[in-house]
DNA sequence: GAGTGGTCTAGACCACTTT
DNA sequence: AAGTGGTCTAGACCACTCT
């Protein structure tokens, strides 16, 4: 018996991994304890094992729970992992802290793209775009400063927002932009003259500097950003293992540019 | 036809999947370029389109292709990522990319486990751990400062070694500990001054603080490190999708630890 | 419309852990 | 010995992209 899905409803086993991530969330499963075999949640979900398989590898990929062959699967502690959204979006992970996120421009201009830009944003010769600065706060104390460049297109929805008041990446959701992947670089460096001034600290202070690459799910660049933190105020979290990996480490020569 | 493993051989669909990444890193596909559809690939591989599937979804979890339902899947451009054994041991990484790895051992020393550190490597009251600072040069120049402990028994074997020659992660597979997930929390960190004298820089110089829990396959705690690099030496990259994340930010209320 | 990936089923055998 | 997850097969229907 195949049930066919409702026009945009998840998959099935897409809802069974969201309810077991929700039960693991409200603790009903807590770290290091033996979630239900295969059989077992087959029978209560009325699928097949490989569904419900399906919906273990999608906990087992964000690292929720490990899994051994011949013994159950077990949740993994540590911090909870935020989903893609709330990542991406500072204004999604500041509510999603208890903070009250904003944000102030400091400048935003139409110009001709450097090569970097060009590179990043894989856009031709003389191409314009769109370079927004912002910076950004949790509870009116700044956090990090955000320059981000928008290809053409995107940056002309951008220019026209309220963007002291609203969340871009929502607006560009809204509009019928589609965030798929992202690639993340993280060093630290010193803070120029200018962070200092607009982070409110001293010149020299370490900073968390992300620089991001974000694309559609065509892989089409939506955008090429360089955010700095305070050191002490922000960090990353990533979780890999042998099966599976998503973290590099780079080596710069001195004096190299860093990618 | 169900054709049965060799012991110790690799699945099938892992041979696949190597198979094709060996085929991208050799250019045979390029950043960008579609790959076989999988039926094709069932074909060439006499498999099953599941396998040819399993295969698929591992290079998926890497980051290294695309796939969107109705077109074939695209390789991915940006940097190759490196195994979990190259990101994990400093000595692997130093020789992939080139460089001649070593280290300086700068206190090794058995004593009783802090409460943070308990926490970390989940030990009870009172019990000992090893804990070992060395510094990690690239080409004799310094480039990490590294503060490890080891619960007692992975410590005891650790203590054994000829520190400043081999490497702890490959003798310590060699010895039968397995290592098959990590966690690792990244920030900015201003250099101490012991920090500064270690790595031959001015002492409030940007650091790219790295802390990492390790675990084996049943989920025990292997060892919990903080490495600090140098930040204009070395970046992390991570890759994360909509579907798949590994990748948090996390907030540290100021004054707080940044446990 | 043809081709492709996404989801799901039902069943099989095996390696490993647990009791 | 029983239970569990890992691998693999063969087939089905569907949503979507491409030309």
């Amino acid at each position: 018996m195949v049930i066919k899905h409702e026009k945009g409803s998840p998959s099935l086993y897409r809802r069974i991994a969201d309810e077991l991530k929700a039960e693991i969330s409200a603790g009903t499963y807590a770290p290091g304890d033996a979630l239900p075999s295969e059989s077992e949640l087959a029978q209560r979900y009325d699928a097949s094992r490989g569904t419900i398989r399906q919906a273990f590898a999608a906990l087992r990929t964000d690292g929720i729970i490990s899994s051994r062959r011949g013994a159950r699967r077990v949740v993994q502690g540590g911090p909870r992992l935020q989903d893609f959204a709330a990542l991406h979006s500072f204004s999604h992970w500041g509510r999603a802290i208890g903070a009250k996120p904003s944000g102030r421009v400091v400048g935003l201009a139409r110009r001709e793209a450097t090569g970097d830009e060009r590179d990043r944003l894989n856009l031709p010769e003389g191409a314009r775009i769109y370079h927004l600065t912002r910076v950004r706060l949790l509870d009116g104390r700044p956090v990090m400063i955000e320059r981000t460049a928008y290809p053409d297109r995107i940056g002309a929805l951008v220019a026209g927002m309220d963007l002291d008041r609203e969340s871009i990446t929502d607006r560009l959701e809204e509009l019928g932009t589609t965030f798929a992947d992202a690639e993340h670089t993280i060093d630290a460096v010193r803070a120029t003259a200018d962070d200092a001034r607009l982070l409110g600290v001293r010149a020299g202070a370490p900073l968390l500097r992300e620089r991001r690459r974000t694309t559609d799910p065509s892989g089409a660049a939506l955008e090429w950003s360089e955010d700095r933190y305070l050191g002490d105020q922000v960090a990353f979290t990533v979780r890999n293992s042998a099966d599976r990996n998503t973290l590099s480490r780079w080596h710069s020569a001195p004096g190299a540019t860093t990618g």
